[in-house]
DNA sequence: CTGCAGGCCCTTA
DNA sequence: TAAGGGCCTGCA
């Protein structure tokens, strides 16, 4: 399967801090999970805007399910022309990591991966996930097999109690509602604040008006914004322009400690 | 060895 | 409504 699009960047999206269980193969490909399966993709060498996509067990691919995935129905450009042209830090973020995209992820995975990464580090958060998926043959688990696990080897540490919580809530209400998902409900569960719900709502239900607030975020807004909150960040398309200045502030740092 | 990492819960005032 | 301590664990 092909994809070309000139706002799809693989080591972006991977970099994001939105997917936890995407694996670097080598230089240039990158190995992922869409619905239980794995897929595979790279850009091509000479025109970045054109992506290569294969099912790892070499069976067609359903592009609809692939499209949706990455969100290709989204034009990221024109969100990248509505954001304020007098906002040059807002600009420049945008412009260097116009390759992220909002992926169209499947909610309860995004549930327990956002609520493991409360008080966490990424490298941490990716081996508890890892556990997980390992225990039932290394798809996401879903509620009643975790319930069935034993998760004091899969170094959830506190977190343990918040994530057989989710799976209650999850068998008990979330599965068998007639009505969307709201913030409200997420806030239900034990273990998930205010964070960890905004990046279910922008990760696990698309939710692209919303903009987490995280550490970075307040970091963002005392140095960059003078500690008062920007107004995109309460804008049609915030939680798009959080991920731009995250990816870049985080960048920045990264470079100061190299 | 501390400090802390993409918070949240619970208790106080 | 706000402030502060405690919390699992691993890595710098």
């Amino acid at each position: 399967m092909i994809i070309h699009n000139d706002n799809l960047d693989l080591e972006q999206i991977a970099n994001s801090g939105q997917c936890f269980r995407w694996l670097k193969l080598n230089d240039k490909e990158w190995k992922f999970p869409i619905c239980d399966f794995w897929y595979r993709a790279w850009h091509d060498e000479n025109n970045h805007s054109i992506i290569y996509i294969k099912k790892e067990n070499g069976q067609e691919i359903n592009e609809k399910l692939v499209n949706d995935y990455f969100d290709i129905n989204t034009d990221y450009r024109l969100i990248i022309e509505k954001l304020p042209q007098n906002d040059f830090y807002l600009k420049n973020a945008a412009n260097n990591f116009s390759g992220i995209r909002i992926l169209q992820q499947n909610l309860w995975e995004v549930i327990v991966s956002f609520i493991i990464s409360q008080n966490n580090n990424i490298p941490r958060i990716k081996k508890s996930i890892e556990k997980l998926c390992s225990a039932v043959d290394g798809r996401f688990p879903m509620p009643n097999e975790i319930l069935n696990m034993d998760l004091s080897d899969k170094g959830l540490g506190y977190r343990d109690k918040y994530i057989t919580d989710s799976c209650d809530y999850y068998i008990n209400r979330i599965q068998s509602m007639h009505t969307p998902i709201s913030r409200e409900n997420l806030l239900e569960i034990r273990g998930v604040g205010n964070k960890v719900a905004d990046c279910i709502c922008l990760f696990g239900l698309h939710n692209l008006e919303v903009c987490p607030i995280d550490t970075w975020m307040k970091k963002i807004i005392n140095t960059r914004y003078g500690g008062v909150k920007p107004n995109w960040m309460k804008s049609e398309y915030a939680g798009v322009f959080q991920q731009y200045v995250f990816a870049y502030e985080r960048s920045l740092a990264f470079n100061r400690t190299k």
